[in-house]
DNA sequence: CTATCTCCGACCATTTTAATCTCCGACTAG
DNA sequence: CTAGTCGGAGATTAAAATGGTCGGAGATAG
């Protein structure tokens, strides 16, 4: 349950590689360093990963320019779009997987097909603040945070005080 | 992304079922009450469901004994297996869904197989965090949370985080 | 210029997983 | 006995994830 996809997984090895070489750059040769530029098969090689899929997950995240691509033939490739903490979970999983909802209905209100079949639903509103807390959580950590050798953790606060009312 | 199954969806909707049942009995007849055993077709026809894939699903919630089966003949059917507040979302996703994990190597710290290709991945500690964040999360919320009173629908127009300038 | 290397996008094949349906056995109330 | 229940093993279908192939466009190096 839960388990995030392949290119999910692939997505945020990838951003954690190119915000670790921009990171030494900037150490190495101070702020304006121009970041390396890298391309698929290096990174896919560096993780033992499948270069195509790989390469499909790169094209969607410069799509949503999480990342910027580069055509320079033999030196082409990508490098971050943005600075590491400006780049949040939620939005590369939204890049990769589509907009994040638990249940079909959370998005759906242009076409009513679905949830004519959940009109009995009673338990939209506690799933919606659930996945509101969710997404809260993933905005709130960035490919910042995969750089540091321990992140804090971050403790959501329960949603009971709302409590039950009928 | 993050999207629960129909076979979780149907899960929480007949728990939501029967701890209005229950709550609904001990109102009438005190707390003494015996919950009425409800059945299968009951609860699929109350919410439009198939009723071949909600006999497996409380089959499922009858062995993790988050419901109780009665064996009774045309009286037979399910309560609940304790207080609607001592079943936890994350309980019922377990039953349904198996244990839950962003990754494929939260688990298996018995059989090696699968990180032996993840032995380059450097995003194990925080994702193992944002997981655990939301297991607690789930854990929060019980059954009971699901007896609110269910509002209209609040449209989720739009998921996009804030822009981001860059 | 040419050979080579890159990203891009479309398309296809295979595998895996989810969802649904079918059937039968055991049991029980009326 | 009859009809209705849960339990559980498949079969079937549908959908999605994964992985691979190909050709085009553009840039670089020699």
């Amino acid at each position: 349950m839960l388990k995030l996809s392949k290119r999910a997984d692939y997505a945020l090895l990838a951003l954690q590689y190119m915000a670790t070489i921009q990171y030494m750059a900037t150490i190495q040769s101070g702020i304006n360093a121009h970041p390396r530029v890298v391309n698929t098969k290096e990174i896919a090689e560096e993780h033992h990963i499948p270069v195509e899929l790989l390469a499909k997950v790169l094209q969607t995240l410069a799509r949503h320019q999480l990342i910027e691509s580069h055509h320079n033939g033999p030196k082409g490739g990508y490098v971050l779009g943005r600075e590491p903490k400006d780049i949040t979970m939620a939005q590369v999983l939204e890049a990769i997987e589509g907009p994040l909802g638990l249940t079909d209905c959370s998005h759906e209100r242009n076409d009513h097909s679905q949830c004519e079949q959940m009109n009995h639903c009673n338990i939209r509103t506690p799933l919606f603040k659930i996945q509101e807390s969710i997404f809260q959580l993933l905005n709130s950590m960035s490919i910042e945070d995969l750089l540091v050798e321990e992140t804090p953790l971050i403790i959501v606060e329960s949603l009971k005080p709302q409590g039950v009312s009928l």
